[in-house]
DNA sequence: CGACTTATGGATCGATTATTCCAGATGATG
DNA sequence: CATCATCTGGAATAATCGATCCATAAGTCG
């Protein structure tokens, strides 16, 4: 498997990085090859189309990353081993920390880089969709499961209460995006725990 | 005030509410000139600009259109006769059954249409941002007043509650964007009940 | 009817979009 | 050193973007 040719002038890790950052920021319509070439070091047109296929694959690849990084702030909703009430909350609390963070831009960017435009990036606007019903799910199993133990009442809309957090959880990223600072977010978390304990069994 | 020259020769009014549609589903970004048009019942290019100026000029009447109309969910919020509770509450309601409407766009025009983009369009997203801004601190003076007034306790954490409440509002647009039901949505918001009890003073 | 005003169809504008092409550069391999 | 594979700078592609121009149409008004 010897690398034969040319080798690469730039690199293509940190290339990646700054596409996410410039996705995450402007969404994937608002980023323009232009813009995305010199986000990621000033690259020719051919070196771009040589490494990474198309503005749509290299978005691929981004949203990849941010799964594997800032995006792993929802990782606690995929430990089963937690109980449910933390898989919810801790979720929230780290989203709603990361997301306020102004050190990359504000928001998550499967919430919002992908979220409107024209009919013919339907198969980009899908990725995104499928983590968040992803998530949606989660969460729901997450309440199901809490009421199947007796945490939470029989009595629980467990459909309602779960949109419920979910919808807080989306809602995250208009605010930090509309300039809401991290402890408005996270004092916000804090107040939801009055939903769960509310739903209590007794 | 005699009208006179060539008279119109398409429905300005239905022009703008078709427009207001398709910024609506589509975004401001995700939405050309040439749907525009065609969506506006077919009018020239020439016509379009002697109607109504710009793009952006008629996504401001668009917008304006949509805050008259089924923006109008909102007006709870706004009459300041209204308990508190009341006001969030039937503005949360209200909302969660427009947005899941399928008879037009899903999620809110405000919300939505211009949340991301190119740096060349920060005047339409501030028109936008301006309305969720004043949403907010609405909501928020709901909690202080409802505070004052003694019905929720003081140890609140008013800025934490607001943007709690605030962040289902936005988070209806996702989620509704995403295809959630209307039932669903609407036993969600019944569900945020527990958050004001919570709080209650006792 | 003629003067005036506004609207229209349709071509056209320059700028920008994502993408491709090509000639040359730069490495590894035999 | 010659061959081969890959990458790179930069020009060029067709399509689309928002916007403008112009000749003509269709009204009102004197």
């Amino acid at each position: 498997m010897a690398r034969t040719g040319r080798p690469r002038g730039f690199d293509r890790d940190a290339a990646i990085e700054g596409a996410m950052r410039l996705f995450w920021h402007h969404g994937y319509d608002g980023t323009s090859l232009d813009r995305l070439r010199r986000g990621m070091g000033g690259i020719s047109s051919a070196s771009f189309y040589a490494a990474f296929g198309s503005k749509a694959a290299l978005y691929r690849e981004a949203l990849d990353r941010y799964l594997a990084s800032h995006g792993r702030v929802v990782a606690p909703l995929h430990d089963e081993s937690l109980p449910p009430r933390e898989r919810i909350f801790e979720t929230l609390k780290r989203s709603a920390r990361m997301q306020a963070d102004t050190t990359h831009p504000t928001g998550c960017l499967v919430t919002l880089s992908a979220l409107l435009g024209g009919d013919e990036d339907d198969a980009v606007r899908a990725l995104t969709a499928k983590e968040r019903a992803s998530n949606r799910n989660r969460i729901r199993r997450c309440v199901e499961q809490a009421v199947t133990a007796g945490e939470l009442s029989g009595l629980t809309n467990v459909e309602g209460l779960a949109s419920l957090l979910d919808g807080i959880l989306l809602g995250l990223s208009i605010q930090a995006r509309d300039g809401v600072p991290s402890q408005v977010l996270t004092a916000a978390i804090e107040t939801a725990d009055a939903l769960w304990n509310a739903n209590r069994a007794r």
